[in-house]
DNA sequence: TCCCTTTAGCTAGATTCTCTAGCTACCTGA
DNA sequence: TCAGGTAGCTAGAGAATCTAGCTAAAGGGA
């Protein structure tokens, strides 16, 4: 709707891009809550699901320490959310083949079922709104997405790793 | 690269599809972990830092009980969040015009600052992404993207309200 | 080989956040 | 006017994370 007439900017060809943005933004918040949400289908608690949904991602296995390190928390939780998900049957610790100190962390086959059950709905519509791209379209919009995610990749390893007491000098 | 050679399917024009669809999953995977770099960044807790993403973005002011409702939170646990974003200076409680009963709270104008500092690394890689796109692409990216945000959105309305309690009847 | 540093994972106790239960004040409809 | 429902708050219990510190194993250099 709001097309900014820019004036002799260097958007050549994006009038509607502050659109797009604006779409994009929306999507990225609601995705946080969809997170929240899978949580609650599954009778987690955020950080659990999160966890799992780590494990399930990961192309290799992840270790207690690896894998807190990812959701941003301390090692030491991460044994206790582990002993959570394991107590669950969620998850299982097997020894790492070459270094003794390491676990590799293993989703269950029922937790990974479970998890799929509970994300169905939404893949459906992923995969119906995907369905309706042309081939053109749905080319562009993958590489549109792998670059977005780069910049949230780089976004989050670029976090500090402590809550930042950012000026907590304030009154 | 894994195109699963569908038989007869409705995809009539889609073989990246998959290849789409695994990019979409990716971005918003990663987008889960944005919510909490962005509160590491802002030195808050991951709810915190979600409740004024909320409040920042929503259309007409919120109270503590919807506020909770959105956040998944009870409103006992709203009151107490909404005690600590007063204290840290982030959000203001003023009376709600019409309803005595009612707060509106309002995200103070350091805050807002703060939140945009803290995520304009991402904004700028998201705007330089969405600058690269030609105006159909822009166009059908952002379709897509309302599309499948209308798909989340449903997701997390249909989400139970509480831990649902799955199959705790395990083993 | 032996020593020293670093890393993975764990335990114990303190802290923080959310929850349940229940309350008051206010709005709304009969 | 009165009953039912909603917004917000308080108090105490429970759950999750944190800090601090430990052991065992890997890795590097004398």
């Amino acid at each position: 709707m709001e097309e900014v007439p820019s004036s002799g900017e260097p958007t050549p060809a994006a009038p509607p891009s502050s659109e797009t943005s604006r779409a994009l933004r929306d999507a990225l918040r609601i995705a946080g809550d969809t997170r929240a949400a899978l949580a609650r289908r599954l009778g987690l608690n955020a950080t659990d699901a999160a966890a799992i949904d780590h494990l399930v991602s990961s192309p290799e296995p992840l270790g207690p320490v690896e894998l807190g390190n990812r959701l941003g928390i301390r090692s030491a939780s991460a044994t206790t959310l582990v002993d959570r998900l394991v107590q669950a049957g969620h998850v299982a610790r097997t020894p790492h083949p070459h270094d003794r100190r390491r676990l590799s962390l293993q989703v269950t086959e029922s937790a990974v079922g479970e998890v799929l059950e509970a994300l169905r709905p939404m893949l459906v519509g992923v995969d119906r709104a995907v369905a309706r791209l042309t081939p053109e379209q749905a080319e562009a919009a993958t590489a549109f997405l792998r670059e977005v995610t780069e910049v949230m990749r780089e976004y989050v390893a670029t976090a500090p790793d402590e809550p930042s007491r950012a000026r907590a000098d304030r009154d």
